[in-house]
DNA sequence: TAGATTGTTAATCGATTAACAATC
DNA sequence: TAGATTGTTAATCGATTAACAATC
């Protein structure tokens, strides 16, 4: 039963990894509810899964379970966090402070998992120079120097659409692993061994017309 | 050959669905290059899908294209609005007015999605009265009136978790159809009939968390 | 020990891909 | 007509569910 979070992984479905923040979430509320112990039967009902699925998934990292007792829910929550990686402290930079960037900086708790804000860009001369949390907007043409010297793993890309394949390209050759990607551009293909993760808003709010449409037969995620 | 948003749709599954509005983005962006016809091998060529799985996805809906032919984009970008209803208008509400909702109240074009933002709602003293857009914050306590006479059909949920359940419920009592969810609260399995689409962002952050820790078998979505 | 519940293998289901006849 | 490409059926693949032996 491995549970520390270096050794051979046999490459996990992406279906997986997408519920494990899912079962984190619920599990830190019965946490709170004061339960120290939980069944796979008991927590796929809660989350609306069968048991199965629960067990199938966890098995994926690791037998974190005990036969005849079920689940211990603190444990789990924190093993959840490791496999995750919320344990790092990624050094982190936000390309463009305009509306969603600027709510995006303070919205988060970074530092709970796993990242860390350590700049903020922008091209606007109305946006250079203002604070946002503990930093100031720095003017995107100093970007270069700055990763030169901070070497951040992550990028979250809050800027238009026209200006993100070069400023990504860039970035990766900085030495950048991941984007989290606010942009209507698809990013996803374009490199490899870049992790690339994507919040497409408008789609999303579609999908949601989609079901409002045949508001009836609407039973969903 | 179907093409009218209002005939016996035979359940299409979330799959599909989630696929439509980057078949979208990726047919507007043909458009503005100027390219009026495209086949299913060079469309799934740019958007790295099978050619099988794009002429599956449009068939659920009718038969859009022509043997020997192609298919005309612009002709599908608009059929794939009408499917997912962005040609509609549908009254909507913004509860929260934080950061973050006041951020995606800026940041989204809602009429040309099928969405009508109609009102700003919170309850704190500071926010209530502040412009955002051509709307005013109202106070949180005027919500249940305003419903009453402009009858929202769907709600965009940006407030604490703790308040999300009591006002979801009302909201539902008022004839609210559809949540757009951006709180940590899983609101999905609450309601029958009422589509619910969440955007976890802290989930979606953890996923890129995920992925950067194993940077060289990373390959996803 | 008996009861409960896991870890794990096998069966089922659904989604993706391949193949090909229909047709522009 | 010949060539191209769709719509659609069949085959494959992967993910979910069921079943059950292992074990606390």
């Amino acid at each position: 039963m491995p549970s520390s979070s270096t050794y051979k992984k046999p490459v996990i479905s992406t279906s997986v990894i997408k519920r494990l923040p899912r079962y984190r979430r619920f599990l830190r509320n019965l946490r709170a509810d004061g339960i120290t112990r939980i069944s796979s039967k008991e927590l796929a009902h809660r989350m609306n899964l069968t048991a199965s699925q629960i067990r199938q998934d966890l098995n994926c990292f690791g037998g974190f379970g005990l036969q005849g007792y079920g689940y211990n829910v603190d444990d789990l929550y924190r093993e959840i966090g490791v496999i995750l990686g919320l344990d790092k402290c990624r050094p982190t930079i936000l390309l463009g402070a305009g509306n969603l960037g600027k709510a995006i900086a303070r919205q988060l708790d970074f530092n709970s998992i796993g990242f860390d804000l350590i700049g903020i860009f922008d091209k606007s001369a109305d946006i250079i120079g203002r604070e946002i949390r503990d930093l100031t907007v720095a003017d995107v043409a100093t970007l270069k120097e700055f990763c030169k010297t901070h070497h951040p793993e992550a990028a979250i890309l809050c800027i238009p659409s026209s200006q993100v394949t070069d400023l990504a390209d860039m970035l990766v050759e900085l030495g950048v692993k991941g984007f989290w990607n606010f942009t209507h551009c698809d990013l996803v293909h374009r490199y490899d061994n870049i992790a690339v993760e994507s919040v497409h808003l408008s789609d999303s709010l579609m999908t949601l017309s989609y079901h409002l449409n045949d508001s009836g037969n609407t039973k969903k995620k």
